[in-house]
DNA sequence: CGAAAACGTCTTAATGTCGAACTGTTCGAC
DNA sequence: GTCGAACAGTTCGACATTAAGACGTTTTCG
């Protein structure tokens, strides 16, 4: 047995920092580079379980927001992208596909000529939902090296940072 | 001022989740969620540093690879793939650019042909070395909405997670 | 009322990644 | 030793994203 099993890749990364660079203070890189590894290491996991319901990610993504935001499951591109994260060429180029597998459709904003609204499709939904619980339940076991009390505490501590990087409702004005 | 200024955005999308499907137990896209949005913000506010000094967030990913590996500041293109859990063919695309800009160089191992080391050129070094201080502080900066026990906090559980999703250093083979 | 600014989406061009096929190298079995 | 399998990088094609600008719509305000 090796003599550290113990630690994960970025612990590796802080010992060579420590050994390269001791004046350094790396510990940010610690907190920074978790996240980012977590962050793809779970997408795949994520992406591994959608490919066995015949999604990708994104397909679930615009789908769920969709059905989240309740009847009559309608958003337009703007919401969407906010909500991916994604600038408004990838959502025409999304939603262009989702409308070729005829599971969303979409409709200009009778209100707002500007706008366009998106939507489910029957069939859309009923794939959204039935890919849903499988989704969390994946998550689920995902997260399991966590008790509940730990991932309480994870999704708090990220929410004060999210809150401080801006991501909160109301932050977008001036 | 509005009801809930409380909350970061993934509190809104639980919140919609319990308004549309009530019988699901959404606390796990608590914490993945965030996860990935975290993730996507500190990746931007990373990159708003290293614009300032010419570099994307990928180079100076590489460079400081390299440096923090130790003298002779060498690592085969297998080694900064997995670093930067990227697939070879990135790998060589981002070393021929950085090739092109002097900051690193190519040699065949003398001692295993198919493989290639990729060094930092004295001109890498020194940016990369100017860089540094820098990155940190700006990650420090970054993080300062959490105080230092909850930045280890933090850190810790997701090593946790990290280690069972399998990012941990001898954990290649069967 | 009309011109200009702001807005929301789509379009286009440039770029970067992945996945798979390909080239050359090394190791193991016979 | 030689053959074949495993290995390390490179190349190529498909695809998706971004950034910037075009287009039509709405709002602002003189």
């Amino acid at each position: 047995m090796p003599a550290d099993t113990r630690g994960d890749n970025v612990d590796r990364v802080l010992e060579q920092w420590r050994a390269e660079r001791p004046a350094l203070d790396a510990a940010p890189m610690g907190v920074v580079g978790r996240v980012q590894r977590a962050c793809r290491l779970l997408e795949k996991g994520l992406g591994d379980y959608f490919a066995t319901q015949g999604l990708q990610l994104w397909e679930f993504d615009i789908l769920a927001t969709l059905l989240r935001s309740g009847p009559p499951y309608r958003l337009t591109a703007g919401a969407l992208g906010a909500s991916a994260m994604v600038t408004s060429g990838a959502v025409t180029n999304r939603v262009d596909r989702l409308v070729k597998r005829g599971l969303v459709d979409r409709e200009t904003d009778p209100d707002n000529r500007r706008s366009v609204l998106i939507g489910l499709t029957e069939e859309g939904r009923a794939l959204v939902d039935t890919a849903l619980s499988g989704h969390v339940a994946n998550e689920r076991r995902l997260l399991e090296s966590l008790d509940p009390e730990q991932q309480d505490a994870l999704a708090g501590l990220l929410r004060t940072l999210l809150v401080d990087l801006g991501d909160a409702p109301g932050e977008g004005g001036s």
